[in-house]
DNA sequence: TCTTGCGTTAAAGTGCACTTTAAGGATTAT
DNA sequence: ATAATCCTTAAAGTGCACTTTAACGCAAGA
């Protein structure tokens, strides 16, 4: 299938599919005669799992990494791909929680805007306080 | 206090908190009389604050966008303020899912490495099969 | 045949978020 | 008093991940 079609099937724009290439994030893709790429299932497999990495912040070098090592193709890098991946796994863990975190503190201000929020401008207003705004929820 | 004192207190850069100021991402912080950075609890919240959205993720726009309605102190724009807020929590909530998606992916991929991956090298080893790797947890 | 629409490459450009540099002013230590 | 160590600004530079541009080729339809 033309690059037309990989970018429909995966989302990823036929540029970027190109870039990925170009950079090595997706192993090289077989071409015809015209020189024109021909993209397999697997290809297509290889474009999601990047775009799939890429989208989560994995870095494209991790990736490019992982993917140098597995089109060598030999059984014995198989630990050294493991543990890019679980490296990659803690870190994907790491920034899970960071979010998670920012989530919590973001919907604990939300949830409260109008009850410290409100109050706190009146007393701003008459010049009673000065400007401050940052609390945290107590975690 | 200085600004040293500011970055060991909030783990951001002085140059950061330099630049933080100049764009907005946190109120303009009161000077002494040499036009040195005097820092309040307060300042130091509003670093804490926007490197917390940061290292979420959040846009510097959406964050400078917060910080102008809150600095013009007017009661009136708190809707305003909390629809910023509740729109960033949207899209954290978001990242969040596409981030456990990544991980869940990953950790199948990790957990089921040797089971999947050993018997597959061994067959492109033997020429039985093309190499293609990428096969998802039927999620 | 010639225009439309697909493909190709190499190279330059963009946007974001810093990061560094240059040039200088004030306070503290020796 | 002079060197070190803080501070200041404006401006230029960096790194990443695209994104766009330029210049071209092939192939089917009017």
């Amino acid at each position: 299938m033309n690059i037309k079609k990989a970018s429909e099937l995966t989302g990823v724009k036929p540029e970027n599919i190109r870039y990925y290439e170009r950079i090595g994030l997706i192993p090289p893709v077989p071409r015809d005669d015209n020189g024109v790429r021909d993209f397999s299932e697997s290809d297509i497999g290889w474009i999601k799992f990047s775009k799939h990495m890429r989208d989560a912040g994995v870095g494209t070098e991790a990736l490019i990494e992982y993917i140098t090592l597995f089109q060598k193709g030999d059984a014995s890098n198989i630990p050294a791909r493991k543990e890019i991946l679980r490296d990659q796994l803690g870190e994907l863990e790491e920034r899970i929680e960071s979010l998670v975190r920012a989530r919590d503190y973001l919907k604990f201000k939300v949830d409260n805007y109008e009850a410290t929020m409100v109050p706190l401008e009146e007393k701003l207003q008459s010049g009673e306080i000065k400007k401050e705004e940052p609390e945290c929820p107590k975690k």
